[in-house]
DNA sequence: AACACCCACCTAAACTATTTAGGCAAATGC
DNA sequence: GCATTTGCCTAAATAGTTTAGGTGGGTGTT
């Protein structure tokens, strides 16, 4: 009965591990104890329940983003802090496929709210307060930052954009520098249109 | 031994109700048989199986998700065509989250090149016809758009722009009106900073 | 109407994953 | 050197997936 020395921390990253290897929904309990050579029931001496190891994945993947992008951004700002960030963010999906889809796992809103998502948030607001937005348009434009990095890294992560012409690489600097110019340009740009109705 | 009259069809659709109701990620075999009153192995006559069925649902999802996209766009050109198709994207995420999220299942290649998805695709497209966009700046324009329409929709259905000011509808409605105006006034935008470094 | 055939639905069983209860033995602390 | 903790175990219950093979009700043919 010898002592593999499991640990909470060990087997959390071993499933980060696991979800990139395999893809996010395939991280079972099963799997992981047979990775350590160990019965599954001993698992939930450092593990609460399966729903638990899902928690802490994500939690250590949104860490792990906010920690490379805080690195990125500093001594940077404005257009070079924006495609710094979103280069991150793209790589770290790229590299981490299983991670970044742990990060994207709904979390209850205390958990969330604790988590390094929010510093996440918060760099892509300091991003913006080097352009010349004010409420309510800064926040407006965090969410629009916020979907398309996601929406982006997501698509392109589904497959969406290969086998067609150009190379995704191009269409994400293409969209960071319209990105760029639209909120440097923003006081500039025409007119508004009146608002398009509620959709709900 | 009453016939209930079980087809792939129906169990289909009962599956894509199942998914609005439960989550996609609970749709399971043994849940679409106790809501048919049948034994599980019966299912096995009219879906391969539990991954075939979560294929169908997303079939289906895409289907409908470009049926209405068809409708929304009729007789609709430039802003509106913009504004009403990317409505319907958000609204058909909204009342059918289940349905939504089978549609973002990745799907293999072939599955997916003869899905609605491509049609979906085409009417965004057609959507930046009304625009004054050259290739490749179209390709991008529509990968742009498509990032940011399932961007803002996930992170919406997640919870992520909920309890902060303001509310989603009313960043939906800036975005769309930015990113028409960004459309519109492309070849008068700043000039082009160099482009970003390769990510990778 | 009697027939046969099909197929819709069944039972049974193997396999995998989750979770809890309770036990033994190795590590730790006095 | 002993007691306590705890890391890992066995065992068993619940639940989902999948396959093999059986039975009977509905359909169509002559």
């Amino acid at each position: 009965m010898a002592r593999v020395g499991l640990t909470t921390e060990r087997l959390v990253r071993a499933g980060a591990e696991l979800a990139d290897e395999v893809g996010f929904d395939r991280v079972t309990l099963s799997a992981l104890a047979r990775r350590f050579d160990v019965k599954v029931a001993s698992l939930y001496s450092h593990l609460k329940s399966s729903q638990d190891l899902r928690t802490r994945i994500a939690l250590l993947a949104l860490e792990e983003l906010a920690d490379r992008a805080a690195d990125a951004l500093a001594g940077r700002a404005g257009r070079d802090a924006l495609i710094a960030f979103a280069g991150v963010y793209r790589d770290y999906a790229r590299e981490h496929p299983g991670r970044y889809a742990a990060a994207r796992l709904r979390l209850d809103p205390e958990t969330a709210a604790a988590s390094a998502g929010v510093r996440h948030a918060q760099m892509i607001r300091a991003i913006l307060r080097g352009y010349d937005l004010t409420e309510p348009d800064q926040t407006h434009a965090v969410r629009l930052l916020g979907s398309v990095f996601h929406g982006f890294v997501s698509l392109e992560l589904a497959g969406g954009f290969s086998h067609s012409a150009p190379g995704s690489q191009e269409t994400w600097a293409w969209i960071l520098d319209r990105l760029d110019a639209m909120l440097r340009d923003w006081p500039r740009l025409a007119p508004r249109a009146p608002a398009p109705p509620p959709t709900s």
